[in-house]
DNA sequence: ACATGCAACACTGCATGCAATGTTAGAAAC
DNA sequence: GTTTCTAACATTGCATGCAGTGTTGCATGT
């Protein structure tokens, strides 16, 4: 019989941290000493320090020198570097998405996406969950499992830097981005699909580099 | 002034672990256990942990509940999901090497690639040695942060996995690809760049699904 | 010879102690 | 009011203790 590990408390704690980033309850420059984390969670300096050490890893924070991590947000050169390796790591799950996708999950998508083309464009909330959603669903549909691990990791420091920064590009040009992503996926053409979430995100990665400033 | 943090332990002890697989020194199923190792490296526990841990998320390791860890070779469909993220990356780390490659940089490329296209046909050890320099150069070359890391990690598990299984594609194909990409370099063509690299790569995943045994 | 049971062993993950070191706030001096 | 010194404090990385649990190998019985 199969048996499955049991739960390390190291495990969960990164995960709840990781959580609290990502919804921006831990904003960029959130301090993440561990001594206080332990003592606030209830567990010991121990599994409290390994899930530091890997949000430092994982890009999500940064160490300060003996004044312990603290949650950080890339700097505008470092976000163009996370941007050219989203491009060419989303690029590709589209592409092995475009040949294996179900109706299922297109389904899904276009739920999604037509949620998304309805909403307030000033609600940027919803706008940062609706596309990560978006986004998370080819990547899992890729169904390729390094790729899945590195972009997950790409994927919550862009979480960061959109609650961080204008860098969505505008609703409007991220739903028809992704409109023909899904058209393209829903063909099943990898070559098409590709191209449009490369496009996609290489748009962004222009607003980017032109001092991410040109939403709306 | 500027201030170097001092060096941890847990650091050169992954850096020394790390050496000794991709080196082949510890070969794939090598046992990683904490204690033996502190006790051999004369250092605590606890740097060591830090180390096998941080083997065990870049891939090079794999848990064995309660009995430590093993290096790792990843199986073949791991491999084949591996190689299409190293196709994505390595094909937009060639593209931004095309724009800003130095003429030293090309020097150097084209003095491994030189080497690399004289030596015995057999000789796997330095054949592996000189693949990893040419794509490590591209690498550097393309001076984006975040690129650089996941390749590293790639590209370790890539010379884990050559040493342990046929997937070279041939000394020959390997220099003629590499010639091609260096073309592309030298020429500063990004595209050219990109497609010849991904097509290198691409070339060795369809080996790679055909049961990796084409080499020679 | 082979299966079974059991005791010794090994390793993990978490807790906690400790020395080294950076930070900080407040008192003292100017 | 501003600067300087200093003493208390906080945090880090490493060391080590410990309970829980899987493994191993040997003695024992059939």
């Amino acid at each position: 019989m199969d048996w499955e590990p049991p739960v390390r408390v190291g495990t969960s704690v990164h995960e709840h941290l990781r959580a609290k980033i990502l919804t921006g309850e831990l904003p960029p420059g959130a301090r993440l000493a561990v001594p206080a984390l332990a003592k606030q969670l209830g567990v010991s300096r121990s599994p409290v320090r390994d899930a530091v050490l890997q949000l430092v890893r994982e890009g999500l924070a940064i160490e300060e020198f003996n004044r312990g991590a603290v949650v950080y947000l890339p700097p505008q050169p470092a976000l163009v570097s996370l941007y050219h390796a989203r491009e060419a790591l989303e690029g590709m799950a589209a592409r092995l998405a475009a040949s294996s996708i179900s109706d299922a999950t297109l389904a899904d998508l276009d739920a999604v996406l037509t949620e998304h083309e309805s909403i307030d464009p000033d609600d940027f909330h919803r706008h940062i969950d609706l596309d990560a959603r978006f986004h998370r669903q080819i990547r899992d549909a890729a169904a390729s499992p390094v790729l899945i691990r590195m972009l997950e990791e790409i994927q919550g420091q862009v979480i960061v830097a959109m609650r961080s920064t204008n860098l969505s590009g505008g609703v409007h040009r991220a739903t028809a981005d992704h409109r023909a992503i899904l058209d393209a996926l829903t063909q099943h053409d990898p070559d098409a699909a590709e191209a449009a979430a490369r496009n996609h995100i290489s748009r962004l990665t222009g607003i980017l580099e032109q001092g991410g400033e040109a939403a709306q």
